[in-house]
DNA sequence: CCATAAGAATGGTTTAACCATTCAACAAGG
DNA sequence: CCTTGTTGAATGGTTAAACCATTCTTATGG
C-alpha cells in the first residue's frame, strides 16, 4: 500500500479506563438503548457492572455530564438521568471562545447578520398561511407595546417574532445556531444598550417590513431587510463599544 | 418590586467542590493568568493548594479537559497544560446532536449552503490583490490535478481553496463554523460519494466561477455560485442517501 | 558515542470509609 | 382526619492512603 493512501491511523490511545466507560455509556445513549429520561443504575452498582472503582466511574460520569448527555441528581432516587442533547454545550463553548479572545464580538455580530438573512429567506420560501397569521398577530402585539412605550414587553415580543421566523424557516441547525449566537451576544448588549422610544419605532418598522416580505414571498427582500436590521444593531454596538472604550481595550477583543 | 420585574434568580447551587475548583481554574485561564502552553502544578500539589482530596481535584481536571481548556499528559514532566480554545468541542457537540437525531444531515447541508454563500460574499468584498493571486494559483493547481485525474490531490486542493476563501472572508466565526460543519458532514459523505472525472470537471468549473466573481468583486455572484456549488453537492448526497435507503431508515435522521 | 538499565516524577486506579442531601414512611399532635 | 415533625434509608459527594503505569532523565557499561 502506498504511503499516500495508507488509512489514516489513529494514535494509539493510552489506556484510560474512564474513557472506555464514557464511550460505552455514550454509545448506549446514542443507540437509544438508553433514552432521555432513563436513569442509570446507582454508582455503586455501575461500579460492579464495569468492574472499576467508584472514583474512576465518577470521572466517567463527570465527562458525560459535561458533554450534556446526562444530568446527575442528589439524594434518594437521585443518580444519572439521560438528557436530550440541547444547545447549552454549544452556547458554553462559544462563550469560552469569546472570553478567551478566539472570537470577537464583531465576528459574532457579522455572522449573525448573514445568518438572520438566510433564516428570513428560508422563512419567506416556506411560510404557510397559518404561519403568516401567527407572525402578523405578533407584529400587532409589538405595535401595541410600542404605543404603550412598554420596552420590556416589546423586547419579549421582538424576540418571539425572531423565534417564530426561525421556526418557520424549518431548519433545526439555523434555529440552534441563532439561539447560541443570541445567548452569547446578549450577555454583552444587555449591559450596554438602552432602548428608547425612537429605537422601538425603528425596530417595529423593520419587523413589519420583514414580515411583509415573508408574506409576499419576496425572499430576497426578506433576507436583505433582516440583514439590515441586524446590521443596524451591530453598528450601534460598535458605537457603544468604542465610546465606552474602557470596556474592551484590545481592539474589539473582549478580555 | 412587582413580580414581573423581579430579578431572575438563579437556582441555588449545590455545593460541589469540584465545580468551584473548575470555576477558579477556568477564570485563571480566561484571565490570561494562565496562558496557553502554561502547565498547572502536579495533582499532588494542586490538591494541597485547594485543600481537597486528589479524587475531587481529578474530577475538576476531567471537566476542564472535556471543555477543551486543558490537556493532560502522562509521565515525568507531564500534567495539565493550558490549551487554546479550538473547534474540537464544537465539532464533537454538533456530532452528538447529529447522532442523537436532534439534527438531520439535511439541516446541516442547508445551513452549509447559506453559510458558504455568505463566506464567498465577504471574501469578494474583502479580497486584496495578493489574495486573488493566491486563489488563482490554487485554482491552477486544481486544474492540473483534474487533467491528471488525480482525485485525492484534487480534493485536497479543493479544500485548500475553500479554506483560503474562508481566510479571506476575515471572520473567525465563519471560519470555525465552516470547519465544524465540514468535519461533521464529511463523516457521512466520505462513505458515500465516489468522485468521477465528470464530477471533478464540474467542481473545477464551479471553483473557477467563484474565484472569478471574487476577483471582480461581484459579491452577489460569488454568493450565488458558492450556494449553488454546495446545493449541487447536497442534492447528490440526498440521492445517494435515498438510493442506499438502508443507511438511514427514519426520513433523513441518522441513527 | 551509543545503548541500556535504573530511578524519579507524574498521571491513572483501587479501596474503604465517612459526609451531605433527598425522599418516603411513620409517628405525634392538633 | 390532616398537618407536622422525626427518622432512616438511598444516593451522590468527599476523603485518605496506597499502589500501578507511563514517561523522562540520568547513570552505567560497552
Amino acid at each position: 500500500m502506498s504511503p499516500k493512501k495508507s488509512a489514516d491511523f489513529q494514535q494509539v490511545k493510552k489506556s484510560r479506563i474512564f474513557q472506555d466507560v464514557v464511550n460505552q455509556i455514550q454509545e448506549a445513549i446514542l443507540n437509544r438503548t438508553l433514552q432521555p429520561g432513563d436513569m442509570l443504575p446507582p454508582e455503586r452498582e455501575l461500579r460492579e457492572t464495569f468492574n472499576i472503582s467508584r472514583g474512576t466511574l465518577r470521572e466517567s460520569l463527570r465527562v458525560l455530564e459535561q458533554k450534556g448527555l446526562i444530568e446527575i441528581r442528589l439524594g434518594t432516587g437521585g443518580g444519572a438521568v439521560v438528557k436530550n442533547a440541547g444547545t447549552e454545550q454549544l452556547t458554553e463553548t462559544l462563550g469560552l471562545m469569546i472570553r478567551s479572545g478566539t472570537l470577537s464580538v464583531q465576528d459574532i455580530g457579522e455572522f449573525r447578520q448573514g445568518m438572520e438573512g438566510q433564516i428570513a429567506r428560508l422563512a419567506a420560501q416556506r411560510a404557510t398561511a397559518d404561519d403568516i397569521v401567527r407572525l402578523e398577530c405578533l407584529v400587532d402585539k409589538a405595535a401595541a407595546m410600542t404605543d404603550k412605550g412598554a420596552v420590556e414587553a416589546f423586547l419579549d415580543t421582538d424576540q418571539a417574532i425572531h423565534k417564530e421566523i426561525g421556526r418557520i424557516a424549518g431548519n433545526a441547525l439555523y434555529r440552534y445556531a441563532a439561539q447560541v449566537v443570541h445567548d452569547n451576544i446578549r450577555k454583552y448588549y444587555d449591559d450596554f444598550l438602552e432602548f428608547t422610544q425612537e429605537r422601538m419605532d425603528e425596530n417595529l418598522l423593520d419587523l413589519k417590513g420583514i414580515v411583509a416580505a415573508i408574506r409576499e414571498q419576496r425572499h430576497q427582500d426578506a433576507a436583505s431587510l433582516a440583514e439590515q436590521h441586524v446590521h443596524r444593531f451591530n453598528l450601534r454596538m460598535q458605537e457603544k463599544e468604542s465610546r465606552a472604550g474602557s470596556y474592551c481595550p484590545s481592539g474589539g477583543r473582549l478580555c
